[in-house]
DNA sequence: CCCTACATTGACCAAGTGGTCAATGACCGA
DNA sequence: TCGGTCATTGACCACTTGGTCAATGTAGGG
């Protein structure tokens, strides 16, 4: 391994990897982790940290109580590992995008961003709704702080696109790429935010069943094109003939 | 009274002062009613709905449980009582902008509603706290769909501006208002959400005590000032010369 | 085969939940 | 002063909460 790689491998993931859970819970079979975890994420997933019931928890994991409660030694504990592992997807599905996409321009960078991130929610629908919980509700037990970490590291991350976009030209410089950034993650995280689908306990059988699907998806993919497009470019009108925009 | 005002009332005030709480409640004296509704506001804005406690609300209010449960049949419909006050008041001050700034092109409304926003947000903490945890996650009772409720209304209303401003030629109208105020309010919506500033429990006495505020202050004009200079003109370069927007 | 070491269990705990209701108190007309 | 009406009270209810711990497996080494 080259020492170059070794170095921003060491960079990119500083506290990638920081053990959350008990000893014991580090050795146990990756196996029932994952079922742990499935439970937990599906009961914080649905009813948030305050309503999240450890003992419905530890019924659906199919382990006891006891156990839980020496894999993790609260309910916060729990919370947080769940949490942990959220972010560090997604922290994961940044690096990639940033480095795959590195020598495109804004626009494309951006496009790509919103696509990962409804692509994140379409895979992890759960873990999506307890992130953006998180970080839109100071609930849980480090609350504001740690939604005020998740919200920093992306808006850092966007901070680095934008000053790229300002260095290529393609970017305005007269605005600083720091709160342009912190606006620019607004839209995006409640964006994202509203494009989770809320948990239907009941589908519905009948003729909206495929028609409701497919509406949402080209219903997704104009809204993503407008918000390209109004973000690139704004709302009011131009002088005239300028349409630089995204849209033919 | 005239007609006209008379309807336009009617019109406006649709559902505005529909009645919650028993009779009992509503035949209370004003001055109690407050005090049950302070105590409730500030349960609900510190805690959440979930983690509310109708006993410490209860202490806190100066009454007995047993009267408050005569007042609302529940926990839920407390909570929507002082959701309901929270969304009047919020709906008479929109009201009131849209109709005090008619004539205004729409960058200069738009800074208004911003301004109203922060407006509310200083003088109601935590009604605002209450609203916007209610619009942001779907807990409490009615949940997702009393969020899609308000916000319809507040999409509605930036339809209306939006459209107008078509009208008038300042806005483009390549995009269908109906998602530009989708877009929009989700914008609005997260830029106020994170102004509110989080409940602190201890005040730092020394030296950061007036910097603070100030430092605050200045710094939410400008994020004001880099919002509606970015929604209305868009983050890409103009191809030159071309400084349409509310920055000098 | 026993013994140790330890992972696992679920009955159990105090505390708190939203909600109820018989008892109390306050007021008013007679 | 009495009786009646009704707002008010807080002890009380069944139930859930996060968390504990003595008891019970269970595997493995001697």
């Amino acid at each position: 391994m080259a020492p170059a790689s070794l170095i921003s491998k060491q960079m990119d993931a500083t506290e990638d990897a920081l053990p959350t859970g008990t000893a014991l819970w580090q050795s146990l079979a990756v196996e029932k982790q994952d079922q742990v975890f499935h439970a937990a994420v599906e009961e914080f997933a649905e009813h948030g940290y305050d309503a999240a019931s450890m003992n419905t928890l530890v019924r659906r994991a199919g382990i006891s109580k006891g156990s839980l409660f020496t894999y993790f030694r609260s309910k916060a504990g729990l919370f947080q590992a769940v949490v942990d592992r959220a972010a560090g997807r997604i922290r994961q599905d940044l690096r990639h995008l940033r480095d795959s996409s590195r020598d495109q321009p804004f626009s494309r960078r951006l496009e790509a961003l919103v696509r990962a991130g409804f692509a994140f929610i379409d895979q992890h629908p759960l873990l999506a709704r307890i992130y953006f919980s998180l970080l839109q509700r100071g609930s849980a037990p480090g609350g504001e702080c740690r939604a005020e970490a998740l919200r920093r590291r992306s808006r850092d991350f966007l901070e680095e696109l934008i000053t790229e976009g300002q260095a290529q030209g393609e970017l305005r410089s007269d605005l600083p790429a720091q709160r342009m950034a912190f606006l620019l993650n607004l839209q995006l995280e409640n964006l994202l935010a509203c494009g989770q689908n809320p948990p239907s306990s009941g589908e519905e059988p009948s003729a909206t069943g495929p028609r409701a699907t497919s509406t949402s998806h080209t219903e997704r993919e104009e809204l993503i094109r407008d918000f390209l497009c109004l973000t690139l470019d704004g709302m009011q009108t131009r002088p005239a003939g300028l349409s630089k925009g995204v849209r033919p």
